[in-house]
DNA sequence: AATGATATACGAAATATTTCGTAAGTGCAA
DNA sequence: TTGCACTTACGAAATATTTCGTATATCATT
């Protein structure tokens, strides 16, 4: 098992992931503009949150141009599978399943993602046999 | 809707509630001692966490006796939703879906877990009937 | 009553995270 | 060239979280 020695990302640093999975690279003007249409943060809040995180290796940036343009290093999917994991550990004492119970419990869930669901419960099931 | 105003428990604090909602009302000594089963922890460390935790109102104590029994005071299962809730908004943009497509790939689910999450999905279809 | 084990209270150090001010450099247009 | 807008670098304040030392009280045993 080979170990990640790039530590967990924080609230704001996954706030900031976020929008350069989806965005794919950035200037931090454009990340600024971003965090700012939900809450109020500095121009040199966001600059400096995404200079750690090149340190930490979560983000890589290219400093060939003035404006430095950053990007995710690290996987959107395997980071949201190493959070939901230690998710379940530190709450559902370890039971994946009791996790997606609360997930797919209240409204959470409509008919659609209900099928689409059951279509990966059958091919899970059918790549065990 | 109504907003509880009670903070998030913080890792540390959940580490704690979890202990509390598995064993019951307890003491400090006893919870300490499941701590120290994990990693150390000392004595001290431990009651101030649930001291502060009695003051944001994740716990409450009786103090009738000298040695206090803490007891948790926020339900698992809502605290559950709550974490898995932000856990969407901040690592799967809002998709529950994507959130339990994860938690149900590689092997973490057993056949008898697809099973029990089949027969949820059938409840959960009759329900919206 | 004296001793030792064990409890709580609480301030504060240690650490982690977030936020911002200021300095300094670069490009561009008047 | 001068001035303005915009950028990065970086120290450090502000805040949140975790950890622990020390003082003091209580209980049981001798």
């Amino acid at each position: 098992m080979i170990k990640d020695k790039r530590p967990k990302p924080t609230e704001s640093e996954l706030e900031i992931l976020q929008i350069l999975w989806e965005c794919g690279p950035s200037a931090v003007r454009v990340v600024n503009d971003r965090l700012n249409l939900k809450r109020d943060v500095g121009y040199t809040t966001t600059l400096k949150l995404m200079q750690i995180m090149v340190d930490k290796g979560l983000a890589r940036r290219n400093t060939d141009n003035r404006s430095h343009i950053y990007e995710a290093n690290v996987e959107e999917g395997a980071t949201q599978r190493r959070l939901l994991d230690e998710l379940k550990d530190a709450a559902f004492r370890g039971s994946a399943i009791k996790l997606v119970v609360q997930a797919l419990g209240n409204g959470n869930a409509s008919r659609e993602e209900l099928d689409e669901i059951k279509a990966l419960i059958k091919k899970l099931e059918s790549d065990e046999k």
